[in-house]
DNA sequence: CTTGCTTTCGAAACCGCTTTCGGGAAGCAT
DNA sequence: ATGCTTCCCGAAAGCGGTTTCGAAAGCAAG
């Protein structure tokens, strides 16, 4: 086990020659069955595995393929890394390859690190979390024939393979659902529009306001990063204004955890005074005070089912056939109700207590 | 840019050989001055990066290294993965190396996948999570001499490089300030202690209880899955009792979240009616209800500081000198207080409010 | 018993780089 | 001029596979 058999020995062993058991192993059909099987046969017994390198330099082929990490080295702690690193990490072991994580260094740029995966040689394929609107990191991989999914999508999403989830749509559902309990003043707590998925939430929360007759008031939608504290900061702004919202949107759960934590500081109840409603359906958010109401994406199996698809591309597939939507529904918890009025005074005690 | 320059074509520019311009940037000695810089010169204007695949069949270097991901597909969101993950690329990335990130799939077994990690010869070290307390995996890596560090500790530890956090103390110090604040029936919420983790914080919890004069009370301790299902679970055994603890100490931050809620169940109020203190400082904590008490780790750069250990073993640096272990600290919130006593009944209206 | 086609395998080039080895040129003392 | 180091660089052999090409062997047909 300590020094692992190698072609040359493998061959002598047989009385072969290199080629001729390397073509048998590959499955060439210009070898006799009767040699193949023997062939294959001794390999299994000796535990011959071709070594990965020199097949990589023989073939040029890397079996192997890159996940981009999001940027923002802080925020990284995003619920859905692990998970979908996992599921990824299972489909590509299906298949023996392996699985790069690359993070571009604060001293490199998100382009330059794609010019040097596809300069190395190193990868066969790349997934890309997070696009911007306009991601030139796309254009890169297309340019240069480098196979690739986007878990996202970037503004012109037409030409290439991605899987992701319809957040537009879930948050006009969203919106909706806000309306339906009376809510007619809903703040919106975004981040800045560069991120595309940041755009088309904001962009289904407006369409949303105004399917439903009202008017969109800008004052109501507050651009901040992608944390807690964000959230928290520009859910005060919302509240100081003159005629506060009833009802909060968040862009992500984590804003909206903050966004709780900024109503609790002026002593209003999330859910009753305030309605606050995520996105993401992280677990924890079951935890918070009070649980979480949050526009739940099925992100089950996504880490496998991108993998899947990088894997079809790089064979051959169409990445314009491998475009997956999926949907996101409510998950109502505890965060969200009817619009509280002013003269439900019977239970403004309990308001008061809150401290 | 399509086509990369390789050493041929560059060599044939500076009308050298192949092998002479190797030396000459790899900075061999038997290289002039003169012909050196201006072949580096040259190579820089080119754009001639040397490839990497050929270059480790040639050297037999992986230039890789691998991060083995904690077991349990599911309970994978742990919270440190991801932010530990990026660290160890960034620390990887200065050098120029590559990150793989493997994880043992259903149909094998974690010693299976260290075997084949080992004899694919892809990657020149293996770090390492949540180590069994005797874990087989540690054994078949010094046997192969592949260059590792474990995050965590293995029972017996003093023979590999590892990065832990003294969490045996953190137990410790928790117990010290429940008793501090009266607090005798102390319940723990635990895990199998095949991990050994889950021993060593079991085991300062034992130990500080005893060293503080109280009788142990096998009771008091329950072991349940690392998950929040899990954590409530018990505590609901816990409270069961016909003498229930009046503290929960918690293995993990997200079972301590179960425990929250198994309180919430019973009306009862965290910090107020029961103490509960979970580990691990994950930033959520701070958004429960009521904000949960913790032994928060340092793990600000632990990734980071793997990353340039397992470096340097691999640059032959003895293994045994890296070994680092950090201290966890009370953070205290609000889920902790003093004992609460059945007289306080004037505060008794409160606790029948919650529902 | 040739001719012609397949089937099956050996031989060799190649992937792109590293590293050992050896020898020519230059430098210095004799 | 000779002899001996020392300094540079070219030549070539790997690293461990894959793949093309061509030839030998096998078989059927003529």
């Amino acid at each position: 086990m300590a020094t692992r058999i190698n072609l040359k020995q493998l061959s002598a062993h047989l009385g072969l020659t290199e080629g001729t058991v390397s073509r048998a192993l590959n499955n060439y059909p210009d070898i006799s069955m009767k040699t193949r099987e023997r062939v294959q046969k001794a390999a299994q017994a000796l535990g011959y595995k071709a070594n990965p390198t020199a097949r990589r330099l023989a073939t040029g082929i890397a079996e192997a393929v890159a996940y981009i990490m999001p940027e923002n080295g802080n925020t990284i702690s995003e619920p859905f890394v692990a998970s979908l690193l996992a599921g990824l990490a299972e489909s590509l072991a299906r298949r023996g390859w392996d699985m790069h994580v690359v993070q571009a260094s604060p001293a490199e740029n998100e382009e330059d690190l794609i010019k040097r995966l596809i300069s190395s040689h190193k990868v066969s394929g790349v997934v890309l979390s997070r696009p911007h609107k306009k991601d030139a990191r796309i254009k890169l991989l297309q340019d240069a024939k480098m196979p690739f999914v986007v878990h996202g999508r970037s503004l012109e999403s037409s030409g290439y393979a991605w899987y992701d989830v319809d957040s537009k749509s879930a948050f006009m559902d969203a919106v909706d659902h806000l309306v339906a309990l009376g809510h007619h003043r809903i703040g919106f707590i975004g981040a800045p529009t560069y991120h595309n998925f940041a755009q088309t939430r904001l962009d289904g929360y407006r369409e949303a306001i105004v399917t439903n007759g009202i008017e969109l008031d800008n004052d109501l939608v507050q651009i901040t990063e992608l944390t807690d504290d964000g959230g928290e900061r520009v859910a005060h702004d919302l509240l100081d204004l003159e005629n506060p919202p009833t009802a909060l949107l968040c862009l992500t759960d984590t804003q909206a955890f903050g966004a709780l934590a900024a109503l609790h500081s002026r002593g209003l109840l999330p859910g009753k005074h305030v309605s606050v409603i995520g996105y993401d359906g992280v677990r924890f958010g079951r935890h918070t005070n009070p649980p979480l109401t949050t526009m739940a994406q099925p992100q089950a199996h996504s880490g496998r089912q991108l993998g899947d698809m990088i894997l079809s591309i790089i064979d051959g597939d169409d990445p314009k056939k491998h475009q997956v939507l999926r949907r996101a529904e409510l998950v109502r918890r505890k965060s969200d109700g009817p619009v509280w009025t002013e003269n439900q005074t019977q239970s403004m005690s309990k308001w008061e207590r809150e401290e």
